[in-house]
DNA sequence: TTTTATTTTTAGATTTGTCTAAAAATAAAT
DNA sequence: ATTTATTTTTAGACAAATCTAAAAATAAAA
């Protein structure tokens, strides 16, 4: 059914899916940069993905992905956000370096492979950064996230991911009982050195500093 | 260090492997037919291989890997069925149903990516086909593996892989503790089903039918 | 040992994705 | 409102990988 798309025309489907969150039309320089290529290399790719319908485009004005373009970019992100999860949940990769092989990992086409991980992932909502993976139907959850150290006092929050993925913070975390999952609410932000004590559903209370608040994501309930 | 081939090259390579390991010097049509193409473009990339020192090229008379070739080779076909392995062990896949999707993971080139993969999957030997993982260094492990139907009465062995990977079976086994790595020996076999009796380390025993015991493969101790 | 058949290689064309340099369109500045 | 600068597109070339058709080399058969 889904047509099968080459690695270049994903790279560009991708990169114009970032770049038309930040502005309304996406100009062929800015492609060029974002994709490390020369604008003529761009106008060719822009005139093959707009003949197989997946971008709206105006020539010199600018041009956003179609509703048939953005579905295709939600499968590619899908892929990449999945793979970086799984990298650093079970292959523990630093946070930092999972990027670029998920670049390569995300170009593997089949469904089945994708969705099989996801399962084996237990559906997980936002990849190490802290960005949300689209669903099995392109689906992005709406649900914020935001770090520890933003939550509103008394505002009950459920922790989704840790972003700086040192293994001596997360022996920290784990010997605390702070993980994936756990339930908590802040109670006071000490404005000296803006640690953060925060207390969890058994109402045991512990502090932890900016950094670590910093790195903690949270999703307010 | 070692440099990176393009996805046609790495086929061509491994196709050229596999060849080689059944008659001493590949022909141009064999491996035109094993990667389904034509003869001309074979050539062309027999060139290109022989150009960087993969292949040993006599026009006319054959090919084989080079020594560099060969690593190359190595590297490739661990990929592949470290993959293979990950998806039926991790993600359930049905044997039958691996080769295709390996088949694109194993192009993606991250040489610390398939060490941590390794590692994660508790360094398995064989994979769900039973053919020999390579290591890091690119040895292959030359102790063999062969179906539990076929190992010889009183001889000690090791479980190293289930091949036919239905829920129900996985199940039964787990059940009654039959598992990779797990130690026996055949007691008996009956003549009139081929069912077969093994015992366990601790003395146990049980008896299991001949379509289970094809499906196990073991490692003679 | 010629002739015939098969295999392999060369020659030239094609597709995909890229590039440089020049032309055309749009935007900014005087 | 022209001129100037910037952006975008076109034109033409190139590398990688493939193909068809023809030529060359090798192997098999008469």
């Amino acid at each position: 059914m889904s047509p099968n798309f080459s690695i270049a025309e994903e790279n560009y489907i991708k990169s114009i899916y970032h770049l038309q969150q930040a502005s309304e039309s996406v100009s062929t320089n800015a492609l060029a940069d974002h994709l490390k290529s020369k604008p003529a290399s761009i106008t060719d790719m822009l005139k093959k993905l707009h003949a197989k319908g997946l971008l709206n485009y105006n020539p010199y004005k600018g041009f956003r992905l179609s509703r048939e373009g953005n579905k295709a970019a939600l499968i590619i992100i899908r892929r990449h956000r999945l793979w970086e999860f799984f990298l650093v949940d079970q292959l523990h990769f630093n946070w930092e370096e999972v990027h670029e092989v998920a670049e390569e990992l995300e170009h593997v086409r089949s469904k089945k492979l994708v969705d099989k991980l996801d399962e084996f992932l237990g559906y997980p909502k936002f990849d190490p950064h802290g960005d949300p993976i689209p669903d099995s139907n392109g689906k992005i959850s709406v649900q914020q996230q935001l770090p520890l150290s933003d939550l509103p006092i008394n505002k009950q929050a459920i922790i989704t991911s840790v972003q700086n993925q040192s293994s001596e913070l997360l022996s920290f975390l784990t010997s605390r009982n702070i993980l994936i999952g756990t339930k908590l609410e802040v109670k006071r932000k000490l404005p000296f050195d803006n640690s953060i004590e925060i207390k969890f559903k058994n109402k045991q209370s512990i502090s932890i500093s900016e950094q670590v608040a910093n790195a903690i994501q949270v999703n307010p309930l």
